[in-house]
DNA sequence: TAGATTGTTAATCGATTAACAATC
DNA sequence: TAGATTGTTAATCGATTAACAATC
């Protein structure tokens, strides 16, 4: 009982397209219907279910509220999680500013910046904190899971800030490889890579 | 001669950490070294590039400034790409300032909005243009890259609007996933994704 | 019942790794 | 030369797909 990580990673997109069938009304669906919507084939999709119970039906196929109840169960998004952004430049305030976060299991607990024109200023309802203050802040609150949106150049100091202060998980949009211990999880946000997949295929 | 995307997906990475050493002042480096800055192994990195060539020596490694060409040329990012930015909202504007493209392969050539309040305005040295004239300006431009930083709401339509326009990829920050035709690319850039995933490993 | 679709098995396909001769 | 590291082969490992009995 070790799900392979490749399988992880489908589950959001998974519990993502579900999610919008259910705002268009439609309450059941098929792993056949699912992977004309993701570009998948029906047999990944039903195995990839297959690995955590039996959600669906022969003949009919999934209930969507049930799969999609299934779905933030296991991806532990049935709780909203707080996060800690760090870095108040434009794309901190994008950030801080966004709706989409928290009908999805997230919402910003916290900002922070090490500017002092910045610090104590308001974005929305959060207010812009003293980056010194981030680790008795993260335990305070009991954030577990980071944004960090600092200059590349800051990235690595704020991160080992960040992981004494406790947080696990790191999504990083600095365009920098950040090191962390086993036991921290980090994702890289970055549009560039991106990009440079696509140039390869596109003509010049 | 059909690489597998597997491999592609991973120059970007290669490509970037050459140029992370290049600036440090290194002029050489092995798999080795590489494999253990990016969390793979050697014998992957040496297999990824053998696909294109034998850029290594036995016994001393890689030159990075030759390294760097090569993958530039194999990414076609020796050249300089213009892109579109389509939304200019709190994120089109982080993109649009964002200094990190240039040196990269890339750099915002037109902004476009719909909104009446916003058309005319700058950002930095563009200036936002009314989306109703994508298609022409496009054209015109020679531009065959948009980043979508639209409302969910909107970004099926303006898409169309891009692949008429003759765009070939789309690096998509809605989170909708976007029907366009075979021939036409798209990347998703959806932080929820990165987080669910994440939040599957992260304790209670 | 007839049609549809699941969950799962076995086969196929593809990617990664280990190992080493070649050679700088 | 001795040490290091490549490029590549063969073996291993893992993921995807095809197919179908079970069953709603």
């Amino acid at each position: 009982m070790d799900i392979p990580d490749i399988i992880i990673s489908r589950l959001p997109r998974y519990l993502h397209i579900l999610e919008y069938l259910s705002r268009q009304g439609i309450q059941t669906t098929s792993s056949q219907e699912m992977g004309v919507l993701l570009g998948l084939s029906s047999a990944q999709i039903r195995k990839d279910l297959s690995q955590f119970g039996e959600f669906g039906k022969q003949g009919t196929g999934y209930e969507i509220p049930f799969l999609i109840q299934q779905l933030r169960n296991i991806l532990k998004v049935n709780q909203t999680w707080k996060i800690a952004l760090v870095g108040a430049g434009d794309l901190g305030h994008a950030i801080a500013r966004y709706q989409g976060f928290e009908n999805r299991g997230f919402y910003i607990a916290a900002v922070f910046d090490k500017d002092p024109e910045k610090i104590g200023r308001s974005i929305g309802t959060l207010r812009i904190e003293d980056i010194k203050t981030l680790a008795p802040r993260i335990r305070e609150e009991g954030i577990r899971i980071a944004m960090l949106t600092v200059p590349a150049a800051e990235a690595q100091a704020v991160t080992n800030d960040l992981v004494v202060a406790g947080i696990q998980a790191i999504l990083n949009y600095a365009p920098v490889v950040l090191k962390v211990p086993t036991g921290v999880l980090v994702k890289d946000i970055d549009p560039i890579n991106s990009l440079q997949h696509m140039t390869y295929y596109v003509g010049k």
